[in-house]
DNA sequence: CGGCCATTTGAGTGTATTCAAAGTCGGTGG
DNA sequence: CCACCGACTTTGAATACACTCAAATGGCCG
């Protein structure tokens, strides 16, 4: 999993806005900022119609954000790793979140300081979702695999090799499939040479631009 | 479409938020901040790509947000009708923005204003594509159809009768179907006298709660 | 009233699912 | 270090749901 260890931000936007985030009216003294929290594979870290009173950045690990019908089914918005932050809701969480694998994560609780930068924040994530919305909306098996990909090979930096802190599970309510699809398509890329599996969580990318090919 | 044209607003909040998005330092006498605009149906408010330096919101009529990929195939990630506002984006829209049918648009130029109520209407719009993540990545057609038809008559204040304002082919690129399903799941609907329609557009709600049942 | 376009209905197909079984990996204990 | 166990993953076969293609119907506007 090191591929999903913190790494420099980048984004020196992101911390002037987390900066700003505690509102100065609370009592330094009482509340720790920016307390770090550590949870093993599955636990978690809110449930649906927990208030939302903080938000949220990955130290290290991954976060898997869902959604679950009465009848277990399950649909998983949004992975996040290092660095990136999440919890945005309004009053209370409308989803479930926890932690994929061993993760870190630094909260940022108290009353929520306007800020402009944090509106940005909000509405990249609102952009991920109606990414995604196309992506399992209007795609198939195959190029939901593909983006999947990509995105994770963009994300993690662009390293040739990662491995998938996330379960075929993960990946099957991800992308709204079941985890024989994800298998098979798996397979499928393998044997065409873009991909290559090192047990069952490593991957190597081989070829990237037919995978970006396939997104469509 | 009596239904769609706008409403007094039941929250106050809103009114708050676009209140407060027109930075001071732009000459009031140049831009005029709250100017509606109309458009047909099909006209385009926005493109993708298009540098994102306004919000709207829909006076009356509705509005469809979507993506394309470049073989056609088309996701509508939201309807929005009177009293909504959108147009979030981070630099530049992701999504295009069309007038389903006739619509009247207040539009808010201007750098934004920083404004926690502001934060609050994206996170809803986060919260609004998450849910739909829920209904398009793990329901069947039924169900989809059903969130649906439950969706508008919640917004459109329980009125048991009203006229959908999106064609066939905007209803199934918004829930991921084919037209030709969502016809079929509406005549099943029919025949089990959940709905009435009344032509193309006319739709009588006559068991919601069997409807509200079948999203799960 | 006529023509056009959207919608509905029908028949057959295909992709992804379900159900089932075999295989592999990783972890634990001897 | 090796063997075993359990869980996860892969593969296979059959099914089902939604899709595609096609034709008929119906609504709407001139």
């Amino acid at each position: 999993m090191l591929a999903y260890r913190a790494q420099p931000n980048p984004d020196a936007m992101l911390d002037r806005a987390l900066a700003g985030v505690i509102a100065s009216g609370g009592s330094l003294g009482d509340s720790q900022p920016r307390q770090v929290e550590f949870f093993s594979p599955n636990a978690q870290i809110y449930a649906q119609g927990d208030r939302a009173t903080a938000l949220y950045q990955v130290e290290y690990g991954v976060v898997r954000l869902f959604r679950l019908l009465s009848d277990g089914r399950r649909q998983i918005c949004a992975f996040h790793v290092a660095g990136e932050v999440f919890g945005f809701a309004d009053g209370q969480h409308h989803l479930f979140a926890e932690a994929v694998c061993d993760a870190a994560v630094r909260v940022f609780r108290g009353p929520i300081r306007e800020d402009k930068s944090l509106l940005t924040l909000a509405m990249r994530e609102l952009v991920r979702a109606q990414d995604h919305l196309l992506v399992i909306g209007r795609q198939t098996a195959c190029e939901r695999i593909a983006a999947f990909m990509v995105d994770l090979y963009d994300r993690l930096g662009h390293e040739q090799h990662f491995e998938l802190a996330m379960s075929r599970t993960d990946i099957a309510d991800y992308l709204g499939l079941t985890i024989e699809t994800v298998s098979r398509v798996f397979s499928k890329f393998r044997s065409k040479g873009y991909i290559k599996l090192h047990g069952t969580r490593g991957v190597d990318i081989l070829q990237i631009e037919a995978l970006r090919g396939i997104c469509a």
